[in-house]
DNA sequence: GTATCTCAGGTGACAATGTCATCTGAACCC
DNA sequence: GGGTTCAGATGACATTGTCACCTGAGATAC
């Protein structure tokens, strides 16, 4: 079978591996473990290459975090649409998820949930690095914000299916904002069963009790 | 005035001018612009010299983050000790203080939920570090993990006095996790009013508000 | 009071890493 | 077929964490 030729092809394959390298790094041991040069050599490139692909690291792991954004997405879109789910659990799916994905893959979780860099590169502004900015590789950190967006309006319709549409939103915020420090506090060590006598999946079904009492007469 | 003189005096000067540098370069840049060196220089020494007081970059954060959570835990303390306050806004207060520490020093918020690293330190382990586990410098992941047991049982003790002792420790990781949610989300603006048309504020009110309405009859 | 010791701090060195400028060869277009 | 484009390779550089070793002044023993 004539394997990968076009120049595009390649290219597209190149850029798949290195997502896929970094993906796998981070999860291994964070941020600090993803190297250019690791990365590229699990892609079989050198260590200047990926440079053909993102604006440098810190775009790498952007678009690492979009994929997630994206993924997690796609999870609220396939709860969203069940039928056989009754409001109440597909409410419950949905934070469930997130601390799951939390659970899953630790790093590249409290990726998506990472500040905003200031600006698009704090190093020099080379001339290739202009070049770059101008008409090279993506370096656009506004498409991690519109996969966290697609998330979110999915999440939000699963509230909303919960509550109605007249408090989804600030319920919502709140269901997400506890179910997200719920994970986060899992994955720092801060919701220690022995500490709190309680579990993540507990406090999901109480939040989600709270909400439902006195969030649907409201 | 005979200025410092002792050795042990002119140590503990260094070592505290050390941690506010740190605490201010973290401040100012986040955990990358925390540079030893840089350290060292605010703190009037040299990049090696933060090395006979802390075990390296990492325990050096530890110890900011140490602080950090000492001085919340005071603040918890002082809320549950002020006999002004009714229950309620005691845990209101408590809840807006989290929150607010982390619009005040969001890098120095975020360490405090930071993934404990794997280990005392990951890099080689010559004599000299061997020698500094043993007999030298604090190196001690701890005491972070002290200070911020002593403000969850602050914490908690606030919680207990709104819903009772019975349910305190389940409603106190629920209002806790709810609280850092909401700060790690503004932080990481993932809480922009724009989508949620809410506030962090109005949150903290309905979670309370929540948690009272079941939370005492329960 | 002197000799010795202790240890905070200084210094040189090294490896890892992000990044950039330049080069190269093959796919691409005409 | 010749010129062009661009993914990738390579050399180079600055920054940084870390370590081994050195130094000198305060602390201690006698």
């Amino acid at each position: 079978m004539g394997a990968m030729v076009t120049r595009a092809e390649s290219a597209a394959l190149t850029r798949r591996a290195l997502l896929d390298a970094a993906a796998e790094l981070l999860d291994l041991g964070g941020p600090e473990a993803v190297t250019l040069r690791e990365v590229g050599a699990r892609a079989g490139v050198t260590r200047g290459a990926p440079y053909r692909h993102f604006m440098g690291k810190d775009s790498l792991l952007d678009a690492v975090a979009t994929e997630s954004w994206e993924r997690i997405g796609d999870q609220m879109h396939a709860l969203r649409a069940d039928p056989a789910l009754p409001a109440s659990e597909k409410l419950r799916g949905a934070l469930r998820a997130l601390i799951g994905a939390g659970r899953d893959q630790p790093y590249r979780y409290q990726l998506l949930f990472k500040r905003p860099g200031h600006g698009p590169g704090e190093r020099g502004e080379g001339i290739d690095r202009v070049m770059r900015q101008l008409c090279g590789p993506e370096g656009d950190p506004a498409a991690a914000v519109r996969a966290s967006m697609r998330f979110q309006d999915e999440f939000l319709a699963v509230v909303a299916a919960f509550v109605g549409e007249r408090n989804a939103r600030h319920y919502g915020a709140l269901l997400l904002a506890g179910a997200h420090g719920i994970a986060d506090m899992e994955l720092s060590g801060h919701l220690s069963e022995d500490t709190w006598r309680t579990t993540a999946d507990e406090l999901v079904d109480t939040l989600v009790r709270l909400v439902g009492d006195t969030g649907e007469t409201a």
